[in-house]
DNA sequence: CATTATGCTGAAAGCGTTTACAATCCGCAA
DNA sequence: TTGCGGATTGTAAACGCTTTCAGCATAATG
């Protein structure tokens, strides 16, 4: 039988910390040791007071309590994580996106990991040019799951991320039905509420899709909404109705330089794949004596802050992009949580924002 | 004397892990002990090959390494963290700061850090109102050091951090008095550049500037920046040259609105405290029939993307952004890697980009 | 040949937690 | 008295790594 009484104590040995006077300078951490010796208590008792307060009597707890305040004690996010192999940090990887639409994901994402009581590691993806061999980009390892961002084909991150078998949610690509929680944007139906906005003042055959890169996701599905949308109102629509280039003013200066020429007397609209290139658009317009929303109806996408600074200011798509980060975060940290639980995909709503660009005046 | 041979070995004990067939599923991680019984070795060895290999022979450095390589073996982060003291995780705390500077800065320092072998752990300052007590809302103890963000007097981030001992640099202020590194952006240098150049085209009685909020430490610096070059040209600023407000567009306006009224017919310039303020005085300004640049000369601060896209095109003091986060993240590293290292200021120099709103047509 | 240096390797001691298990103390029923 | 169960606490075993120390060849030196 075991009796504490009868072994002697296995010396005190190591932990000469804080304890005993040692006031000499440079002790910088408190153990749970140094808590335990201090409220005469065993480490074990610490431990439960912090995690289990209900198995400890209110007596000690409070006794405890005291010291852990007194001397700063907190927990080491190391050995808790050894043991019990979490660290309630959340990694997200987002690819080289756009300015506004990045910090407001993060924006989102952090503020609700933060609610949830995790926290966020961050890395952009490297842009492809320098991505070392086996750089191990993302901290495996240290993260408790993963949220990452795939905005093209040619993304390596998905493959990374499931091959670390940490919980994983991908954002703006569907991939439930390949086992991985999604969250997804409904482009296509916030693309269908912008061309029927424009069919309302612009004839179907007048109808342009300005987009973005051509291997981005998002464009795709903005491109083929687009097609549709025309479709279904009866016009089938050319090719030159649709192009793609990249998420640039330049990029939509460049294509409305070159189509207004083409374009005659008539109205016509635009849906531009996002903010930017719509602002492109208006400037060559307006150095082209194309008037706005006169003869050219104009339908933005993201809703960035651009979109009221800009004169007239431009209707638009809005995309929830701090939802977009707040909603992955919380999906992610259900699957954590509940490695069970069902596959999802999110679908994140878009709005149209009727401004001026797009309206025919009174 | 020891002699390893007399001791019976302690039985085999625990991982039982993958070394044995043992093919039935669910083993997830491989540590150092599969490794080097993989290897046949002892687990010093596989530590060794892993952090100094230069102490290991060539031939069991290989056959390691191929273990390795086939098991996809990695240290596990938190038990290297528990006995090495590191994570190579940096914090960085940032107040609630506007969009584009935000993301601009995150990247670089992301990148910086990536470059450097650290991962980057974000927290956005929560708004003042939702700050729980002791909230904690740092990931002390797990980060390797922090870059707080201070853009105002009222932040407590600085406070919390210090707190922590751990390695810390400030940024957008001037600490390095108090024994913190400080990293800051060199606003009165741009300020004086900025107001010089308005000299040149508008008598310094007609200069305004619309700054930020008043308890910001930027607006404050380019406030008194600008008094002192306009005073360096031998004008005594009125008090009414000088104005507070916030970061927005609107309250560009708003001062433009007022002020354009007062106004007689002369030339008059503004500086505005950012971008996004000198585009709330353009709208106000052209909605007046005031034209810029022939009757306003405008100048705008941080250089975004706006000051490109707006027509006219902005002048701007540019202040790098994306270099100010790298910079910090630098400076982090050289503290975390050298307790030691002199207290450091590191300025970043701004420059004038002059464009269509300040300057007179030919 | 005896000694010493050198290169390589292994054993074992932690690092600071959590948690299974054992032990004690107590009240209460048998 | 005895035994049982619940409440409270303590002991010790992990968790997976780094690093000191010691052991042992083998090479270099006297």
């Amino acid at each position: 039988m075991y009796d504490a009484r009868i072994m002697p104590k296995p010396a005190p040995k190591k932990h000469l910390s804080a304890k005993e006077g040692e006031s000499a300078g440079g002790r910088v951490t408190v153990s749970i040791h140094d808590v335990a010796s201090a409220a005469r208590v065993s480490i074990a008792t610490v431990s439960r007071v912090i995690n289990n307060p209900h198995l400890v009597s209110a007596r000690t707890a409070a006794r405890v309590q005291e010291v852990i305040r007194k001397t700063g004690y907190a927990p080491n996010p190391f050995a808790q994580g050894l043991i019990t192999r979490s660290s309630r940090v959340l990694g997200i990887a987002l690819p080289d996106i756009h300015g506004e639409f990045y910090s407001e994901l993060l924006r989102g994402a952090d503020a609700e990991a933060r609610s949830l009581g995790y926290h966020l590691l961050v890395s952009s993806e490297p842009r492809r040019e320098d991505r070392g061999p086996a750089n191990g980009s993302l901290a495996f390892g240290l993260i408790d799951g993963i949220a990452v961002m795939i905005t093209d084909a040619a993304s390596n991150l998905l493959k990374e991320a499931k091959g670390s078998l940490l919980p994983t949610v991908v954002l703006d690509t569907d991939l439930h039905a390949k086992g991985v929680d999604s969250l997804v944007v409904d482009n296509a139906g916030g693309t269908r509420e912008g061309v029927n906005h424009l069919l309302a003042s612009v004839p179907a055959s007048s109808l342009y899709f300005v987009g973005g890169p051509e291997e981005n996701f998002d464009a795709q599905q903005r491109a083929s909404a687009f097609r549709a949308a025309v479709a279904a109102s009866g016009w089938k629509p050319r090719a030159d109705q649709v192009s793609f280039g990249d998420y640039t003013s330049e990029w939509g200066e460049r294509w409305a330089e070159e189509h207004l020429k083409a374009t005659g007397k008539g109205v016509f609209g635009v849906l531009a794949g996002n903010d930017e290139i719509a602002i492109g658009v208006m400037q060559a317009a307006s150095q082209a004596g194309v008037r706005i929303p006169d003869q050219l109806r104009l339908v933005g996408f993201d809703d960035t802050r651009l979109a009221t600074l800009i004169r007239p200011r431009l209707s638009t798509v809005r995309v929830p992009m701090a939802e977009v980060g707040a909603a992955s975060i919380r999906l992610l940290v259900r699957r954590i949580e509940d490695r069970e639980a069902e596959i999802t995909c999110v679908h994140l709503p878009t709005s149209l924002v009727v401004r001026e660009s797009s309206v025919p005046r009174a």
